[in-house]
Formats: structure tokens, C-alpha cells, sequence
DNA sequence: AGACGCATCCAAAACGTTTTGGCCTTCCAG
DNA sequence: CTGGAAGGCCAAAACGTTTTGGATGCGTCT
């Protein structure tokens, strides 16, 4: 049985008011007292009843954050950064990270926001993998709930956050591979409704463009952000006829796939084929040869998204709603060594 | 202003019981009643207050996990799979996970696990990466806060878990690597408080006997789980006048470092050096060349973790209270090719 | 007719805080 | 001596549930 605030009260003979007051500091109660109060506190391991205290207070002391498990099990590398960053900056203001998975885009993920918010499990969110019509900041607009998000839906709301440069990213990852010689540069998307999507797609055909080659139609592959899409995708693209010879993977792990399905083709990736996929997760640099990619700095955004939010929520008007960042191009072997 | 069961109940004209009972399903009232109070309930969009229901009910349907974060910032993408599994698990239950990060044994950690024990903030805990004499294991036990671990340390207290015959596993390996002819094999370890070096450290000294190798202790040296400790002690062992020709790291990210090491003393992995790891992270499968390893499945371990840690807090009576699993050897070039 | 069982419903207490609106003293100025 | 301010404390209400222990009415059995 935890002790409570009643039993510090009694054991000092003061009332539970004022053990409450002292231990919050208030000004009404005399310095000794709030020594007694704190020392008693202290001795007897009293920490104050959450559930009790966010029932009064109408604040949680946390926010969440709902992955999104496409597949049936594993997710994205990107995930653990962000979480971690999440987590990190959280730990630091005291404040708790509650997070739930939820395929993207269901019917359970509209419960699962529901529960947590009508419920005020949460204080805010931090958003990620925008959609282009995101309804979850609509509904979390409305519902007045403070929230943060990375990247920017195609919506009258707006919301702060955290933007990526995603499309000149591609454009200039295009003009590296063009550089290289290549003319024949293919792109393996994801689901349209994600403005990664949106963006990244919209960076691949500026740099054709700046780069003067023309767009072919068939050298598009949809994929599903996973390294096994990247590799079917990947397969469909190399036994084309006339196949590229530079393949962008929407996000690193796509590329990954394609760097396995190059394998198993029995080519070998950067001398045959070139392969670049964007994010910069740990993986890339690993990987055989190493990837190129366009680096962004997951860790530091999500830390930076919590950090706006946890601003937004104890009302403060944020210095900027809304940052832009610059994904860093990292040029490795994937993309070199060309042998043709 | 969200609704109430008040406001509900008022709508309705019963009494707050009658709607309470009527939406958690007790049979005292009226088939057509609870009709009606559902359809109501959702047309109102009513979810009860999580604080007060946490607070009456003294269960706070959610689990705890605090990932040690050791350096200033990035962790083990390791944790990406245990956090996944954790919540995933957790998720398909209607349980939410409410996670923080702390570096291990300090004075943080304690009042952290406290504040989050005393303060009824999770109804259990899923412990990592345990630790010789694991403090936490007494406390949870002490105060009776159910609790589920990765690892067995050496205290009389008997926890449910998973343990994983790491031992086995590195005995095997440096069976593996003297089957290759290698024999003066190093190993980079961590803390002598970690359950993981205590185990493997202790199969590597057995493969080595085993093996009928000789012991030499300036081939054990100690790292930090780290990408660079691995480096660091790689780089050490690489300049030693009469070094080894393979090289044990205590997890897969210590062994990367290790590769990196190699290189950059301008030597090849697998061909002047072996290297080989323990973990099977995505990563070692990536690396260049792909690491030998000792994969345990991290993912469906935290998985089980959490379905035993529910049975627990629901007192049920579990069916094993104690899981052995055996890693796999996965063989893979870093510790292959030889040319010497 | 009385006793009893059954089906529905409800008032009030409890959970452990924080906050509101005071109540006593004491002290000082007028 | 009095009025008022200030310092230090507290009782009670409130937060929104769940649970306890009936209450009511109605039919059935003895």
C-alpha cells in the first residue's frame, strides 16, 4: 500500500492542504514547515499519486507518438532514431513518452486516437510520416490538442513543425547521378497520400528537368517504404529491356532492397548499376557497397518536435512555428566507380 | 469540454452506475438499456477520463520501459526491435507502452524507476540488458510491481523471463573460428556488471578451451557496446606487435566498430582479419563484408516479454516461467576467406 | 398472505490529489 | 484601543470514474 498524502498529513499533524502547498512550494506556508513536510516526504518515500494528480491538474505529463507498422512486424530503422530523440528530450523535461503502433490509414488508428485523446492519456503528439491529407491534424486541430509534425500536409491548417527540404534533396541527387553520365534514372516511390511522396517524386522530375533528360514513364515503380518492396521493385526494374541505370530509392531502405535485388541479379551495384536512397540511416553507411544518401538529421528533428511541443502545450508562442532543414547529400560507393 | 459519464447519464436520465455498468457489460441491466447508453455513449463520442478511471480502478493499463542510453546520444539499434516488439505486444492487447530513457546505474535511474513505481504510473516493467547484481530486480520484487526480464542475474530472486545461452553461442563461434585455423582470437567486451559480458565473456573462454587454444589475456580487452569503443579497442589490438588474427566483439555494433578499425588500418575484414559480433542486427547483414554473427531474435523476444508480463499482472499462473532460447551462428564473410 | 427470488436501477462512498475560500493569530499603524 | 494587513494554516469541494450496498417492483412459491 503506497503512502499517501493523508498519511504524511497525519503523521506531521498538518493538514493535507498544506502538506500539499508546502510540497509545491507555495508561499503561504512557513519555511520550517515546509522543511518538516519535505524531510517527512522524503523518509517515508512519498511520491504523489499520478492518476490523482492528473485527474486534478487536467495535464497528463506526457505526450504520445503512434508508430505506423505498414508490414505485419518489423519498421523502418528512420523509427528508432526518432523514437530515441523523442525519448531523449522527453526524459529531460520530466516528461513521458507514451507510444502505441498502429497500421497507417485504419480504422483502429482513428480509435486509437480517439482513445488516447478523448481520454487525455496524452497532453500532445508528435506526427510523423504526413500524409498529403492528413485528417489526423484536422481532427487534432480541432480538437484544439497541441501537436507537432514533420513535414507539411497539403492542408488549410497549419500546424508547427519541422520541414525537410526532401524536394531539392532529389533534385540535386538527380544532378549528381546525371553528372555521372546516367540518362536512364529510375525512382521507386511509395503510396501517393504520403508527402514524402508528394515531395521526394516532385525532386526527382526538377532534376530530369535542370538536368535536361527526359522523363521516362516506365522507369516509375511504386514500392512501400520496405527493403523487400525496394527489392521486388528493384527486380521488375532490372529485367526490363531497356532498364536504367541508376535506381533512387525513395528512403534508404528501399534502396537497400534494390542493392539486394542487384545482387541477386547477379550485377554488382555501383560498377553496373548506381543505387541512392534518402535518410541517412546507420544502415547506408554499412551497407555493401555504401550507399549513397541524402542525410537528415532524424535524431535532432524528433528532439526538436517534442521540444516545440512540449512549448506549444505550456503556451508559451514558439520563436519560429515552423523550421526548414537541408538534407545533406552523401556521395559514397553506390554511386561511383561507374564501369560503362 | 469532453464529455462526461455525467453528462451521459443526464441525457439519458439514469444515474451515472447505471451507465457505468451498462457500458462495461454487468448483467443487472437491461438488454434495451445498454442499447441505449452505447448507441448514446458513441454518439457523443463519450471515452472515459483515463486519469479518473486510472485512479479508482488502481491500474494504470500500461507498462514501462526505461532504454539505457549510455553515450550523450544515439543507442543500439537493437533497442528499435525490442521497442517495436514491446509495443506491438502491448498494442494488440489494448495496453499502452509509456517509455523513457536513462543512462544505467545512476542516481537518475533510481528516482526515475521510483517515481514511476511509487507514483502508479505503469502497472509492470520489462527489463533489458540486466545487470550482474540488478538492483532493480530487487526492487520491483521488494514492492511486488510485476516485471519481466531479458538476462538472469545472479540474485536469489527468481523473475520470469527469457535468458538466450549466449554462452553457448560464443563457444560455438570460437569453435567456428578455430575450425578456421585462427588461434590467438580476441575479444572486445564491456562492464563486468553486464550480464551479456559476463555469459559470453565466459563462452568465449570455454570455446577457447574447447578449442584446445591457449588463453592470452592481452587479447581481451574491454569496450562500451559502442560503434567507437569497438573502433577504439579494434584499433588497439590491430597495433599490438603479436595481435590476433580474429576479433569476438560483445554485440554487433562493437564488432562494426571493429571492421571500421580494420580499415582504417588499411587491412581487409575476413581476408587479414576476422570479425564477428553477437545481436544479428539489420546492420551486421548489411555490413561490408556481411558480419558473422550470433543472431537472437530481439523483436519476438520483447514480444513475448510483454505477453508474460501481462499474464502476470492479470495473475494468471504462467505456463513457463523461464524461457531458454539458443542463438543462431550465422556465418557470413567477415569471418571467412582467409588468406593467410 | 407472507416470504422469497429476480431483474433493474440508484445514492453515496471511495480513489488521492489540487484549489478555493476562508479562519485564526499576530503585528503594526492610526 | 481599534482596524486592517499579513502570515500561516485548514475544511471542503472538485476532478470523473468504479464499487458497495441497498431500494423498488413484480412474479412465484408455500
Amino acid at each position: 500500500m503506497p503512502v499517501t498524502i493523508r498519511d504524511l498529513a497525519k503523521k506531521l499533524n498538518l493538514s493535507i492542504t498544506t502538506v500539499s502547498r508546502a510540497l509545491d512550494g507555495y508561499k503561504d506556508v512557513s519555511e520550517s514547515t515546509r522543511q518538516r513536510v519535505v524531510n517527512a516526504a522524503y523518509e517515508m518515500g512519498y511520491q504523489p499519486s499520478y492518476a490523482a494528480r492528473q485527474l486534478r491538474r487536467k495535464r497528463a505529463d506526457a505526450i504520445g507518438y503512434i508508430l505506423p507498422t505498414s508490414s505485419p512486424r518489423f519498421s523502418d530503422p528512420l523509427f528508432s532514431s526518432f523514437v530515441s530523440g523523442l525519448c531523449d528530450e522527453a526524459s529531460d523535461h520530466q516528461i513521458d513518452l507514451v507510444v502505441s503502433s498502429c497500421p497507417p490509414e485504419t480504422q483502429d488508428e482513428q480509435a486509437m486516437y480517439h482513445r488516447w485523446l478523448d481520454s487525455r492519456r496524452v497532453d500532445g503528439m508528435v506526427l510523423n510520416r504526413t500524409r498529403v491529407y492528413d485528417w489526423r491534424v484536422e481532427f487534432l486541430t480541432r480538437n484544439k490538442i497541441p501537436f507537432t509534425l514533420l513535414g507539411k500536409p497539403d492542408m488549410i491548417y497549419d500546424a508547427p513543425g519541422i520541414v525537410v527540404n526532401e524536394r531539392g534533396g532529389f533534385e540535386s541527387l538527380v544532378r549528381h547521378l546525371a553528372a555521372q553520365g546516367h540518362r536512364r534514372i529510375a525512382y521507386i516511390g511509395a503510396s501517393p497520400y504520403l508527402t514524402i511522396q508528394l515531395e521526394r517524386y516532385a525532386g526527382y522530375r526538377q532534376g530530369l528537368e535542370a538536368a535536361g533528360l527526359p522523363f521516362i514513364p516506365e522507369l516509375v515503380v511504386v514500392g512501400d517504404l520496405t527493403e523487400e518492396g525496394g527489392r521486388q521493385a528493384g527486380l521488375k526494374l532490372l529485367e526490363m529491356e531497356n532498364g536504367p541505370t541508376a535506381v533512387l530509392g525513395i528512403n534508404d531502405v528501399t534502396a537497400l532492397g534494390v542493392c539486394r535485388a542487384v545482387q541477386d541479379a547477379g550485377r554488382m551495384v555501383g560498377r553496373d548499376v548506381a543505387v541512392a536512397g534518402y535518410d541517412g540511416i546507420k544502415e547506408s553507411e554499412f551497407a555493401n557497397p555504401p550507399l549513397t544518401t541524402l542525410f537528415q538529421p532524424t535524431y535532432e528533428i524528433a528532439r526538436r518536435l517534442t521540444a516545440m511541443l512540449l512549448g506549444v502545450i505550456n503556451g508559451e508562442t514558439l520563436p519560429e512555428t515552423r523550421i526548414t532543414l537541408q538534407p545533406e547529400l552523401m556521395i559514397r560507393a553506390s554511386t561511383q566507380n561507374r564501369a560503362f
